[in-house]
Parts: structure tokens; C-alpha cells; sequence
DNA sequence: CGATGGTGGTTCAACTTTTAAACAGTACCT
DNA sequence: AGGTACTGTTTAAAAGTTGAACCACCATCG
């Protein structure tokens, strides 16, 4: 079958959507390094467990919320382990298993850079946003994650049991 | 001032968004590390190229173009003229000046890689999208850009005089 | 029980990329 | 000429990523 090539308005979008992701992916990266010492990938490890009723996450669980390998996760909970911001405990249920934790001071690190990156997040993106392109935003990704899933995404949307908050704000 | 945090909407659309654009660059970079032997952002550069009058471009437009530092962009085409698919030039006009020329064998690969490429775009973006989306998704990004690039960005936007594309169709 | 196969998590080595700083050469302006 | 700014590269160090190999442990089934 001959390609079907973008449309001139998809090919605008799409270029539009790559440099703006790049920018913005670049800009979470240094606002976080700089206001909390870590990239984007990171923070979002701290702000995950941060989510969980006890601020902890089997590390296969970990690695399957944030959609990385086990290998890539382990190599980033060392370093975040070195920093003191999370630890690890062996799971008493599964021996194999292992528990990263979220300790008081990635707690505090959290609250601290919290603000700055929400500002951030909000400045780039919602800033200029109506509240029907913030609707239209979560269709049209949730549609993308979904297709990129293999599955139908939408199972594994809700999949950890304590994913619900308990109180709070979230770290985004 | 006391932090604006997101709404639960905001956050839904973000989370939705983060996921998605990880998801989708992996997706991307490994498609085409398949298909043509590089990540996207390599690709990119010969797309970039390829849609010049003489499929070249000076490093500094090149790295403005693509947002990236000089340095990086030196790495990445010294990469490329080795695997044969862009080559240097002295730019006549300004004895310091390097020109990035596509070669031959460059175009073939963009042109071998350029369908498998859209399509992939094509399934995991617009196809689940609506023309008004398309056009939401255009307009919300290139807000983004737009912000973060500290300018207008509108300015930036059609910055190179060829930037007119001869003919043919756009890699993405 | 005890073999068997699968899972959780880490380790290791090779590699790629990124960064930042320093540099040499060239342009331009007065 | 002299000063300043720009181009592009180099360099060394750091960081991150991958994939395979690996060990310890679980589960199941005969």
C-alpha cells in the first residue's frame, strides 16, 4: 500500500507537538535539577510513592507505573538511595521481592521543589489552556497511551490498589 | 504566594500526557533505530535537511532549529557522517561556518525509513484523532513552544529563508 | 517431597549520549 | 590595529541505557 502521508495540518501539529515536548521535557529537566538535584524521570519516582499509603512500591510495580525496565528503575533507585531520599526494604510477603520507600527527607525534597514544578507545569502548559483544550489534552493522550499499550491502557489505568490518594496535593 | 495547585483535571491531563509522550518517543526511537539505524533525533536531522533547496544547513541553524546546543548537534552529525548519511562542507561565505549536507545515500535512507515512520505517527496519533483535534493539537503545542521559548517563538517560527519546502513530501 | 519452570531484582560490561568548559579561527566594528 | 562576538570543535568527565547473565526465591505439579 502506498504511504499515506500527513495531511500539511497533521504535519503542523505533529511538528508543533515534537518541539514543544522536547522544550518542555528539557525545561522540567533543569528546573528539577537545579530545585531539587534530579531529573524528571526521578522526581516522578519520589512523587509515585509519594501517592502510595505508605510511601512505598514494589520495585516491578514501580517499574510498570512509570512504564521503564527493572534495570533502568534499579539503576535510578541506587543513586536516589545514595541521595537519601528513598530506601529500600526487603518485602516480607515475597522474599525475592524489594520495597523502594520514600524517606522523610525525599518527602521534604518533594514538598520543596513541589511548587516550582507545578508553577512550571503550569506556565508551559495550562496557563494557556481553556478548560475544554485541558479536556481535548487528556482525550487525545489517553487515546495515544492507549494505542501504544498493546492493550486497551484503559486496564491498566487504575491497576495498583492504593493508587487512590489518601489526602493531600499532588507533586504532579 | 501560596502554590496554585493543579486540578484534578489538570492533573489527569497532564499525567495522560507525560505517559503518552514517553511512551510515544520510545516507540519512535525504536521503530526507527530499526529502520534506519538511528534514534528520532538523528532522523529528524536528515529530515530537517532534506526539506532545504540544497539539503543543507549550517550547524548553527541546524542546532536552532532542532533546539539543541552546537555541541550536541557536533556528536550527532560526526555520528552520522560516519555511517555515511551527511557529510561536512567549508561554507564559502564565512570561513568559520560548517555546512551539514545530506548526501545521497542519506536521502535513500530517510526516503526507505520516511514510510514506516508516518505511519507509525499515523497509528499511534491521528488516527484516533478528529480534524478539530488535529487542529487543538496544533494550536495547544505550538502555545507551548511559544512559552517556552522565552521570544514570541511565532518569530522564530519561519526563521530560515528556504525554509519552503521544493516539493515532494515531508519525512516528519 | 523434589524437580521444574517462572518471577523479582540486581549486576555487569559495553556503549551512547550529554554536559560544560576551553579553544582556535574568523568576522565585524571603530 | 584592537576589541569583541561568533562558529564550530575538542576534551574529559559524568550520567544513563541496554541486554544478557545471574541468583534467590516462589509455585506447581507429579
Amino acid at each position: 500500500m502506498t504511504t499515506r502521508w500527513l495531511t500539511p495540518e497533521e504535519q503542523r501539529a505533529w511538528r508543533a507537538y515534537i518541539a514543544a515536548s522536547h522544550l518542555l521535557e528539557d525545561a522540567l529537566d533543569r528546573q528539577l535539577q537545579q530545585e531539587a538535584g534530579m531529573p524528571h524521570l526521578y522526581y516522578t519516582i519520589l512523587a509515585t510513592l509519594s501517592e502510595t499509603p505508605h510511601h512505598c512500591l514494589r520495585m516491578t510495580d514501580l517499574a510498570e507505573a512509570l512504564k521503564i525496565t527493572r534495570s533502568r528503575l534499579t539503576y535510578a533507585v541506587t543513586r536516589l538511595e545514595k541521595d537519601g531520599v528513598v530506601r529500600r526494604q526487603d518485602c516480607s510477603m515475597d522474599k525475592r521481592g524489594s520495597l523502594a520507600i520514600l524517606t522523610d527527607e525525599g518527602m521534604a525534597v518533594l514538598e520543596r521543589a513541589a511548587p516550582g514544578h507545578v508553577e512550571m507545569v503550569r506556565s508551559a502548559l495550562f496557563e494557556h489552556l481553556t478548560p475544554e483544550q485541558v479536556g481535548q489534552l487528556e482525550e487525545i493522550f489517553t487515546g495515544v497511551a492507549g494505542a501504544l499499550q498493546g492493550d486497551g491502557g484503559k486496564a491498566a489505568s487504575d491497576d495498583l490498589p492504593w493508587r487512590r490518594r489518601s489526602s493531600g496535593q499532588q507533586c504532579t
